[in-house]
DNA sequence: ATTTTAATAGGAACAATTATCAAATCTTGC
DNA sequence: GCAAGATTTGATAATTGTTCCTATTAAAAT
């Protein structure tokens, strides 16, 4: 776990129980339950402390912060059927209108939820991120 | 457009003009963005009309709200490909870990993103939801 | 035209997240 | 081991996005 912190950057002993709790629940929680589960161990610890590291792990690669992380509601007035992308950078949306057909994948998948949709989420680079991204390099 | 209002509900000039204005555009703007549009016209819209009415509107099927619209950031500490189901009642996330793959469909599309990824993105009702939905009818 | 009732403006309240900063805690070279 | 330099922390303030509240306004029904 160590060597995949890069240097410039320490193993404190709140980033690993972090990790840890993390790692030890399906659940997919929230910051905020993050910090109650951390707390038990930890109770110092401070909720400012929870973001960072969450942020700082996620960007390593250790954990995933969920696709739909947040962000401001965004609303579309066309509403036939088609898919997004979204910029990585600026969360600048688009339309996919021309992706394969997906409907009916749904059948047949392992889980107790009772499925009511699928839509595919693509994630990318707008033109004005792309082209900034050239200039500063 | 009348016609697609319920009763007991009225087609307010705040409501008429907040439609159009989404209709106008292709960018999928925020609450907040639309409040800027929206007060071209109409100067003394409040913001909170917005989101009302965004919220309205698009439960009536009349404009669409972008699946991974807002809430609480979730975090995962299970890196390995998987996909993810969220309950449309409670938030709720779940795993999915047997869907299709459906690596390479991202080839090929029509779009001037630079695409980094496509995740599938399911949602539904979580168990417990299912347990209460029915208690309650 | 009058009544009824839903919707509005404006602002306060709220929740989630991020920023700030002094104090505490490592690292690393001596 | 010890001081210098860098990173991280806890505590708190600030910000952002959204919802809630209440007196007022305006559709729709009578």
């Amino acid at each position: 776990m160590k060597e995949l912190l890069g240097k410039d950057m320490r193993l404190t002993s709140q980033r690993k129980i972090i990790l840890e709790e993390l790692k030890s629940v399906t659940s997919h929680p929230t910051a905020d339950e993050i910090y109650g589960m951390v707390r038990q161990k930890m109770p110092r610890i401070s909720l400012g402390t929870v973001y960072r590291n969450l942020e700082v792990l996620s960007s390593l690669g250790l954990v995933r912060k969920l696709e739909n992380a947040a962000g401001q509601k965004r609303f579309d007035g066309d509403i036939s059927a088609h898919h997004h992308i979204r910029c990585d950078v600026c969360g600048k949306v688009g339309d996919i209108f021309d992706a394969p057909d997906i409907s009916g994948i749904e059948h047949g998948l392992s889980t107790d939820f009772q499925i009511t949709g699928v839509s595919l989420e693509f994630s990318g680079v707008c033109p004005r991120c792309q082209k900034e991204r050239t200039l500063s390099q």
